[in-house]
DNA sequence: TCTGGGGTCCTCTCTCAA
DNA sequence: TCTGTTGAGAGAGGACCC
């Protein structure tokens, strides 16, 4: 049988490059993109500004610490959306086996393209090369015979900061077959899918350290310190075995909205405002994938940052904001907010397409409640021809007009409020 | 005045029914 | 009828990923 070939493409710095692409004069400069406000947090920074320390993930606050003279941009979600798939359409030109990990990296099954394209490095560069001509970005690219190590390939094909720029790395990186343990074993355990800062501490108190000494770890042991089934999957994943495939059509199995608030709130009148607001935006995005959920969580994170959450299934799947946000509304009523509460969700799951059987008290003649799922279906109209904030709940009216939540909104925290 | 948003998956606990 | 066991499902929380 032939090993799979399967390339892992990532792209460098992605919305910061973008940013940089979309204004020239930024070229050679720390950019940082991500939450400009006191809670905010970076998404992407140029390599000029990773040679300051800072990366993502970090709270802007303290990026702006280690470089003040960083230009510091909000993200623009919608741009680096369309960057995207011009990115996309190119891999798409090799094979149908596509699987998004986000806007910027993606894995490609080129195992049936060898023929018509030539070996893995070969489609890899010409990949590399192409995105970089036809949409003027940089990206690196693994080659291996399974997700893991074509993951851990491009993270050694990657570009080193440095406060010049970023210093050019291999750009492309094979792991041939037969050659994956010594390629992996040097490795950081930490650079292991699944190996994040709590997993590290118990396996640090075994002594490891390289993914070499994860492997020389007894799978029972693993399995003691770790359960069943992170303990299986590390040491199978120590010793390269990666059955897991290249998935092209994903189906989502939740939607949801989060926001973290400038300021806490404190009150349930100003929280159940903002449930409907997050509702609405999740039953609009529901109905454009065509789905359903039986249940609604949501979640709420005091000032200390404690995080709750609390859910509940209903019997038939639901799709309206109204729906949506009575049952959200009634789970949050038992949550005392008077901590102060910084950051609030919604969120369905247990998606199926909506159940468009007539219900018993739709039938009766005298029906008291609206239609919510056929006047949902004409707000989406509405705001397909006018826009986003020509129709909404009237709860959610406010001084500055409509206030819809979409996503990409408030990405990377809330905007700066003076 | 530290810590976003949108996800997936796993584990533990509790409840309920067989 | 009572009690113990077991498995499924719901709910909650945590870890992890980009």
């Amino acid at each position: 049988m032939t090993p799979n070939v399967i390339l892992h493409v990532d792209m460098d710095a992605f919305y910061a490059a973008v940013e940089v692409l979309e204004d020239p004069s930024l070229r050679g400069r720390p950019v940082v993109v991500g939450g400009t406000g006191r809670r905010g947090v970076v998404a992407a920074c140029t390599y000029e500004a990773r040679a300051y320390g800072i990366h993502s993930a970090m709270p802007s606050v303290q990026a702006r610490r280690l470089c003040p003279h960083a230009v510091f941009l909000p993200g623009r979600h919608d741009v680096y959306g369309q960057y995207s798939r011009r990115v996309f359409d190119v891999f798409k030109t090799y094979t149908p086996l596509v699987e998004g990990i986000s806007l910027d990296e993606a894995f490609l099954d080129v195992s049936g393209a060898t023929r018509l394209f030539g070996d893995g490095p070969g489609i890899a560069a010409t990949i590399r090369t192409r995105v970089h001509d036809e949409v003027g970005l940089w990206s690196s690219v693994g080659v291996a015979t399974s997700k893991l190590m074509a993951k851990l390939a491009s993270e050694a094909a990657k570009p080193t900061p440095s406060r010049s720029g970023a210093i050019p790395g291999a750009g492309v990186v094979v792991v041939p077959p037969g050659e994956e343990l010594a390629f992996l074993h040097p490795r950081p355990v930490r650079s292991l899918w699944g190996v994040g800062p709590a997993t590290f501490a118990r396996l640090e108190r075994f002594g490891v350290v390289t993914v070499g000494d994860l492997a020389a770890v007894p799978v029972d042991t693993l399995t003691t310190a770790l359960g069943p089934s992170l303990g299986r999957h590390l040491h199978d994943l120590a010793w390269a075995r990666d059955e897991r495939r290249v998935e092209a059509d994903r189906r989502p199995k939740s939607i949801s909205h989060e926001e973290t608030f400038a300021r806490n709130h404190h009150d349930h009148v100003s929280l159940q405002k903002e449930i409907v607001r997050l509702s609405d935006g999740v039953a609009s995005r529901l109905r454009s994938a065509g789905l359903a959920g039986r249940t609604v969580t949501i979640k709420v994170r005091f000032g200390d940052f404690r995080t709750i959450t609390r859910s509940h299934s209903e019997g038939a799947p639901v799709e309206t904001g109204p729906d949506i946000a009575r049952i959200a509304g009634n789970l949050l009523a038992n949550v005392d907010p008077a901590p102060g509460v910084r950051l609030l969700g919604v969120g369905v799951s247990q998606l199926a397409p909506p159940d468009r059987q007539l219900r018993l008290d739709e039938a009766l003649p005298e029906q008291a409640e609206p239609d919510w799922p056929r006047a949902s279906h004409a707000v989406d109209e509405v705001r397909r021809k006018f826009g986003d904030k020509a129709l909404g709940p009237a709860a959610l009216v406010g001084d500055g007009g409509l206030r819809v939540k979409r996503p990409g909104d408030t990405q990377w925290g809330p905007p700066g409020d003076g």
